[in-house]
RNA sequence: CCGGAAGCUCGUCGC
């Protein structure tokens, strides 16, 4: 079963779902008993598939095996129905953790800051921030990166640039994908001028920008009319 | 703290 966990982790993170296929009909057919480390590993995989449907069947046969649930496991649901926009069911993996005596950690909250982020429930992340804090799990770039990313969705500029701030106060890392959020987040509310502001702090350290950073200064330019711009960012997609 | 390492966590658009 080891042998097999991580031939479906490669085939997994290859987006080779044929072979992923294979190896579980072949696990099947040997009676092999998967465990906490398959589980988390199929359900990653499907999440990441969009194959909501077998995340939901392979959590569903997790629970009925009988397998000893961890932290990893329960976390990889967690993700993968924030990912759905299964918020229910993401706060019911959440509330079934107590049961089983595992403790979140800090992935297990910033999978819950990143699930609420993509439904914009900007209070319910506020919530699992202030929760970490309390709870002496340090909030990290992709905490506050998920943060920043919700506030952008609804299109609260102002509480990102708190974020923001607090990342800076706290000497929290400000990475490629922060600064490639804050883009994306002024772009949407159309504030254009703001948005170079990330963009030359990209180019001062050295991160350069890639095709989803470009991808975004070209969709804020694109809302506003400004096809020159535009075409300049495109340019620098070569 | 450093190094090794891969089951889980962050960004655009599309499917």
């Amino acid at each position: 079963i080891f042998h097999f966990t991580k031939l479906l982790q490669v085939a997994g993170q290859a987006e080779d779902y044929h072979s992923a296929e294979k190896f579980m009909l072949e696990l099947h057919r040997r009676g092999l008993k998967l465990n906490s480390h398959t589980f988390s590993s199929l359900i990653s995989m499907y999440s990441r598939a969009g194959m909501v449907d077998k995340v939901v069947e392979t959590h569903t046969k997790m629970k009925e095996t009988g397998v000893k649930p961890d932290v990893v496991a329960m976390n990889a649901c967690i993700t993968a129905y924030g990912r759905a926009l299964m918020i229910c069911k993401m706060e019911q993996v959440f509330a079934e953790m107590h049961g089983h005596g595992i403790d979140p950690n800090q992935i297990t909250m910033n999978a819950m800051v990143g699930g609420y982020a993509k439904a914009g429930m900007t209070s319910e992340m506020a919530r699992c921030y202030r929760a970490m804090v309390k709870g002496k799990l340090r909030p990290d770039t992709m905490t506050s990166n998920a943060i920043i990313s919700g506030k952008g969705k609804v299109g609260k500029t102002f509480e990102m640039d708190i974020m923001f701030r607090k990342m800076q106060d706290r000497t929290v890392d400000i990475n490629l994908i922060t600064l490639s959020i804050m883009i994306d987040g002024y772009g949407k509310a159309k504030k254009i001028s703001e948005m170079g502001r990330p963009y030359n702090e990209m180019q001062e350290k050295g991160l350069g920008g890639d095709l989803v950073t470009l991808s975004s200064m070209i969709a804020g330019y694109g809302r506003n009319g400004m096809i020159g711009e535009m075409e300049k960012m495109f340019m620098k997609m070569t």
